[in-house]
Formats: structure tokens, sequence, C-alpha cells
DNA sequence: TTGAAAGCGCTAACAG
DNA sequence: CTGTTAGCGCTTTCAA
């Protein structure tokens, strides 16, 4: 409000000069450390009341520039388009303020290269510590950030080069697919394969659930075909066409599914909705990923719910304990139906 | 990967030294403008190989310390727990990159003090332009970067202090209300007032929305009893207890409902689902934003799809343009029905 | 109790 | 074509 000067901005020696004293005694006054500095408290409170008034900020660059650790924590993220992302994003915010870090966030379009750069562009930027989320190729980053001095977690999906927290990939579709089975037995007292769809067949979480489902088709003494299981991609367009094919390759559709995440849910139900087909009765779906709607979508959808409060509880317990070895921490999903 | 010194990063010094040349050199090369330096060509080239072999990577908190502007654009978000927040953020980070713009976004959780606060961070970290999204008090925040010379730009919400770019609440809102009416008579005959759900009576989206709600509720002759407005705030729990409460206090409850935002959806199909009312029938709903699985949720219901892209182009052509009147934009919302 | 001074890594004149 | 130099604003010894 008293600003005179609004293009240069008030600095320590400004307020060093209006209260008549030293730069490194506002420093220090500002900061906190006054304490074992032993200045005056009236002293302290002139300095303070001025840089009120002011409105003076310190200035970050030139504050880190000089520190040793720059307490801004990085993370990388996919795609802000879902729930599951959105509360990882929004929790790590929370959690890192609370432990005085300053987050930033940037988020690369599952764009494998826009992943590095990213890396890149946090470590110019100084970061202490890099979050990668459902990074392409954690690896990578991993090195990058070796090469820089800088600790990396995984989350969502793991590397072999930083530790990494995950869900219980396998564990949830193991469950998830056994609860499809069995309500699609209940109701229209089939013993068939589901169809799985959605993800991408290289990462290692559908890896994971292929296997899960798998295992829990076995248990129940059902066959699975390969061509039963499509990991087409995230995109609903990508879901979407696996469903067209599908129906255009067979006579009988499978009475239930297990769909990837919500994001290929979305092209899936489309499909379902413009179809036609299903008239006869909504199969029975499983979902990786939960979202609020498709809990309302009916009693016919089961989810998987990752567990994203325990998940970086996880991440910054390893933040926080220093941990250096790449341990994975799995943690498990909630399974339920609807809501 | 050749680095030897895994604790002190490599600097331009550094290169300087091993390329037998000048820093100035060295930065003049690595950031592009070398051509006005006439620096030769092979010197650029060595350079430019030794940055790569040493994982070189400049430090930005140094680099922006001594620019003029920090190219870095700061915006702030209530959440991200919804696809309009979810796609404003991802927009917004990809039309900064294109600028050469490095984006940071703060969410906020709807908390006025967090706000202020998260303001202030980001005029320290030298942000040269602010975004403040949905902000409950924009003139502060506008007040707080006038101060530090920061040009700052509403979106969502408008301000007077800034240039605000939000949806056409009152057109959107207008028309969603009438094809709600519409519906209710198709399919119920009746002639009767929606119940307005959700959203803060005080911010100006809301004020509107409700303002066009009333005129086509005018236009179609019905007239709307203050009680039939609840304004309960977003949060979902907050709109199921509004619908419990006009439960409780009616005997027939109305056949369309305008719900002010997919949060507050959320309860309201909640409700709608478990109370066991509403069983003779869905009720018709208008919901102001649009999320893909809402649209998947029956015929019932007509959505205003804010026009994010729209919004965002907006955004940077004021940016781009340097316009510095604090005129408001009003961005039409696409209002339609399933998908 | 406090101040002076050095220097973090980089950019941008300016001087060759 | 290239190097020297002077800071950007802050933190942190070190001296007083």
């Amino acid at each position: 409000m008293n600003r005179t000067t609004p293009a240069k901005r008030t600095t320590i020696y400004d307020l060093a000069e209006l209260a008549g004293t030293s730069a490194s005694a506002v420093s220090a006054v500002l900061n906190g450390n006054w304490k074992k500095r032993r200045i005056s408290a009236k002293l302290a409170e002139r300095i303070t009341k001025l840089a009120e008034e002011q409105g003076y900020a310190v200035n970050m660059q030139a504050s880190v520039l000089r520190r040793e650790r720059s307490k801004i924590i990085g993370m990388i993220v996919p795609k802000y388009d879902n729930r599951y992302f959105g509360s990882i994003v929004e929790q790590f915010e929370v959690r890192a303020r609370e432990r005085g870090l300053f987050p930033i966030i940037t988020c690369t379009m599952r764009d494998p290269e826009l992943e590095v750069e990213a890396a890149r562009t946090m470590l110019s930027y100084q970061v202490d510590c890099l979050i990668a989320t459902g990074a392409t190729d954690p690896d990578r980053i991993a090195d990058l950030c070796a090469g820089a001095g800088v600790r990396t977690i995984n989350l969502d999906l793991p590397g072999a080069r930083a530790p990494s927290v995950i869900s219980d990939n396998y564990g949830g579709a193991l469950e998830l697919t056994r609860r499809v089975l069995a309500n699609c037995r209940r109701e229209y007292g089939v013993k068939a394969p589901l169809f799985f769809v959605g993800g991408r067949g290289t990462d290692h979480n559908t890896m994971e659930r292929v296997r899960g489902f798998r295992d829990a088709h076995a248990e129940a003494g059902i066959a699975v075909d390969e061509a039963m299981i499509q990991a087409c991609g995230y995109a609903p367009e990508k879901a979407e066409n696996a469903m067209r094919q599908l129906a255009a390759r067979t006579s009988t559709l499978p009475r239930g599914l297990f769909v990837n995440s919500t994001i290929s849910l979305e092209g899936v139900m489309r499909w379902i909705r413009y179809s036609g087909h299903y008239s006869d009765g909504m199969p029975h779906l499983g979902c990786f990923d939960w979202d609020p709607f498709v809990a309302m979508l009916g009693d016919h959808i089961e989810m998987a719910r990752q567990d994203v409060p325990k998940m970086l509880e996880a991440v910054f317990g390893i933040i926080d304990s220093g941990a250096g070895d790449f341990s994975v921490v799995e943690v498990p999903p909630i399974i339920g139906g609807v809501d």
C-alpha cells in the first residue's frame, strides 16, 4: 500500500536502511533465526513492522540460490482428468506445505518425451526431491536425478532405481475379478471369462492386473483366451474401439468386463449405451479406479479405489525417514460396489 | 553419466574451463543468443556437446535472479477434484509451455486464507503473471500483485481490479433452466418451479446463475419462492442436506432440479438414490458443469459445459496482448443433454 | 548484540 | 569473435 516504486521491489537493503540497521539483521529477523543471533526484541519488532508496511516479500530465487537446500519439491503427473490423479496432486500439495516445502507440479499428458523434459526442468529449478507419478520410464528419471544428487520416489508405477509406492495391483485385480465373476454367475448363471480392456500392456500395473485377472479365472476353473485381454491404451476411444472389435468377432458378448481405469471406462460405457448391444441386460463391470458418478451408474459395477491417502503417507514417510533402499511399497486398494 | 562430483553441480564455469573458454560464451551458447554474439559454430558445438556429456542443467534460480523477467507464470486453483478445474489446469500448463513460460500451480482447497497465502508465495517466487482461478477475494490478490508490479488475471470468478475471463453464467443458467423446465412439462406435464441447489450465494457466478434461473421461470410464467433457491455451498454433503431439508418441509418434491456444480450433484444424486424419494420417476436435472459419467447417468440430465479451451484462449490472449483494462470476458458454456 | 563482506550461478554490458 | 566485470538479493561466516 505504501509502495512508491512499483517497478523496483523492496529488498532487505531497503528495509535495513529504513530501520537504520544492516541487511544481515533484517535477513535474520525475517526468517526466524533471530533467536540465535540474539537480536533485540525491539529491533526485531521494528523490522517486522517495516516489512509489513512495505509489503516486503522475500525473493525466493535469491534465497534458494544462496541456500544449501531449496525446499522445493517437484511432482510429475500424467493427467488431471480423473479423481485418482486429482487426489494424488491435492494430497501432495497439502503434505508438502505441512512440511514447509514448496510443491511444483507438472502434467506430462502421458507423453514420455515431456516426462523427461519436465524432470530436467524441475532439476533446473533446484528441486530437493522429485516424485515421478505414473512415469513410463521412471529409471530414466531416477538416473537424471541421481546425476544431480536429487532424491526421487516413484508413485503409481514402480521403478528399479528409486523407492516406489504403488497399489497392490495384483491383489486388487484378483479380488475385483472374483467379484465380477461371482456377480455374473449369480445373475446370469454363466461361468465364462470376462473381457479385460484398457491400460498399457507394457506397464507394470497393467501386467500385474492381468495376472490377478488370470489367477481369479484359474481359481474359478475358467480358461481365458488371449483375445479376451486387450490392453489397448487408456484413452476412451481406444477402449471403445476394443469393444467394437470384440463385438465384431464374437457372437455372444461376455457378461462381464474388467476395465482398467475410469478413463477407459468412459469409452466402454459410451459404447454400451450407443452400440445397441447389451440391450438384453447390462454386463457386470469391474473398474480398476474409482469415481463417484461411476458409483451411481448402477448396481452392476464394482470398483477398486486406490488408497491415495495411504500412498502419499508412504511417499512422505520415505521422504521424512530419508530411506535409501529401492523397495516397493504396495498399498491395497479398497474394493467395493456402489458407494 | 560422466559426473564425478555428484554433490556439486556442474556450472558454466566448469564447462568454460573444460572447453577452454569463458563463462559468458558458455552462457550465450546455452541459451541460444550466440547468434548475436557471433560465436563460432565450432565453439558452440563443443560447448553444447560438453554440456550434454556433463549432464549440465542451468540453475534457474541464478538465471531468474539475474534476468529482468522470470518467465514463471503462476495459477491458483480451488480444487483438482472435477473435470472443470482439471482441464483448466491442463490447458494452462500446455499453453504456458508453448510460450516458454514455466507454470506453477497451487491448489487452495477453497480456503480464502490459503488463497492469499499462495498468492504471496508465488510473488516470492517472482512470477511474471498470476492467474487467480475461482478466487473468493480476487481483488485482494490483484492488490497484492499490483504492489509487486505483477500482472493478474481472474479466471472463473471475476474481480474489479484485473481483467477477468468467466463463463456466461447468466446466459448458461437461463438456457439450462429453460430446457429442464421444458423437459418437466413434456414428461410430467407440470409447470412448477425447479429447486436450485449448490454454490455460494455470495459469489458472482452463483448470483448470475440464480438470475438466469429466475428469468427462465419468469418467461414461463412460473413464480419462484425464495425457499426454492438454496446456495448451500459446493460440498456434496451440503447439497445432500439441502435436499433432505427440502423433502422434510414439502409434500410434493419438485420434478426438476438445477444443480450448481458436479460436486454438488454428487450429493444430490446420492440422496436421490438412497432416500427412497423419487422412486416414482427421476426428476429432470440441469447441472452447471460437465462430467462424462454424469452424461451417462440417464436421459433426464442436461449439462452446461464451460468452454475451457475458449476461456484459456482468452486468458492468454490478454497475456499476449498485454491488455490493461479490467474488462470481463464472458464465454458461453455449451449446453446439451447426454453426451 | 550487531555489521561487513564474500559469494551462490548466471546474464549483460563493455572492452577488446 | 571472445573475455572481463559487475552485480541480481540473499545467507552466512567472521569480526567487532
